[in-house]
DNA sequence: GTCAGCTAACTGGTCGGACCAGTTATGACC
DNA sequence: GGTCATAACTGGTCCGACCAGTTAGCTGAC
């Protein structure tokens, strides 16, 4: 348990709760305490207790039935996004395979969003990239920027597409993103960070390339894996 | 107002105040009336309010700060997947585009999961897709039968890639789709399904041809695409 | 008049205790 | 042994109080 401190009551419990269910203290199927015996466990008040629940519910960790007992549910079939920050906080294999998917799907979407916005970037699209690869450019920039920078590139490439579910969803590849942020840090130090993937894409989105644009991107997001990869060795 | 009957008082209160905020009758920045203010309003008590609060919360569309008041999140930055269901819900040109662009994303998803399963689909999992394919080819299949197919396809391919953030995802594409579900049902009445990109994956994936099989998906979702997109006219 | 600083009137967060509304297991009755 | 009411659970909602931050307005020194 560490730097809970700044949580909300409930949010505690929360935490607590779904790292059990993930590490399988708990297993699909079974009850979860009541609320009131939970409450009178950690010492707090129902209804604390129960906004705790309502949010692990939201994650499709249980499912909650008036009369009936609250269930854990079937992860498989019911956990939704939710259940990110756990794996991740989970650690070890775990972890390091969560991490890894990520920049899987968020290779996937570079290459999809980079393709559209060849077919369909605008003027001031067009130059917010450009200004946002000339900075991912800049020797000078701190670790932390470069990342940040990163992102917005990404997202941009998400507005861009026009897709609001994807825009929507990269919001949630940005919170999982920036939960384990300091570990892609070192991604992004000046002596392994190169920009030219970023320059290729702004470069053939530009000229309308799609494909080239797609494989800029993939290439970048290929090649952050692929440090990741190594640094877990 | 239509069919709120079963719910739960707070998700009454979450899904009108959502309803309001998409519809722009509250701007990013606006001050929420406070819970009290909310409670007597709609004559509920405040734990209720308190809950619809947290949900508006956890979709990104309110930034709650003890203290000070409640308010409206700019939703272009904060608000997640929670926001679909309200923009579907809105009708009209709106959940007409975000039914496209879950097409779109579902047609990614699809292309790059077939891609995947090509590469390392067991004899199970394969047995799996085939055993899917061939009852997506039953000419005595509902409507919704084939639909609920068509999903299970999907989510296999997903569990094939061995992406577990994108086995999340795709529970979630699941809600936002079956959500609307009836508004996609008459993509699959019998006269106008065809089994035939399935059964083209399928083949290429025992063949190991990555590129034919994300090639028959990517086809698969357009084709879905292009019938929605005829139907709005 | 201007501005710092204090205070009062807000905001959300937590509490406890009550009662309502469903579910489930018990046990008397047939 | 099977059935069915009911008691003892579960979560859902309510009330009213107080704690803990924020904000705005007032006061007073300059």
């Amino acid at each position: 348990m560490t730097q809970t401190a700044r949580k909300n009551v409930a949010e505690k419990i929360a935490s607590t709760l779904r790292t059990a269910i993930v590490k399988g203290r708990l297993q699909p199927g079974d009850a979860l305490p009541s609320e009131r015996e939970l409450a009178e466990k950690y010492d707090v008040n129902r209804s604390s207790v129960r906004e705790a629940m309502k949010r692990l519910e939201a994650w499709g960790l249980v499912k909650i039935r008036q009369g009936g007992a609250t269930r854990v549910a079937d992860l498989l079939l019911d956990a939704g996004l939710g259940l990110v920050p756990a794996l991740i906080e989970a650690g070890g294999e775990m972890g390091m395979g969560i991490m890894r998917d990520l920049h899987e799907v968020r290779g996937l979407l570079l290459g999809w969003g980079a393709e559209q916005a060849a077919k369909k970037a605008d003027a001031a699209s067009m130059a917010r990239l450009e200004e946002l690869a000339k900075q991912l450019a800049d020797p000078k920039a701190k670790a932390a920027q470069l990342q940040q920078l990163d992102y917005d590139f990404f997202q941009e490439l998400m507005l861009i597409s026009g897709n609001q579910l994807l825009t929507l969803l990269s919001r949630v590849v940005r919170d999982v993103y920036f939960q384990g942020a300091e570990r892609f840090l070192p991604l992004y130090r000046s002596d392994v960070f190169d920009p030219k993937h970023h320059r290729r894409a702004v470069m053939a989105i530009r000229a309308r390339d799609a494909q080239a644009a797609s494989d800029a991107m993939r290439a970048h997001a290929a090649s952050a894996l692929a440090l990741l990869e190594e640094k877990a060795r």
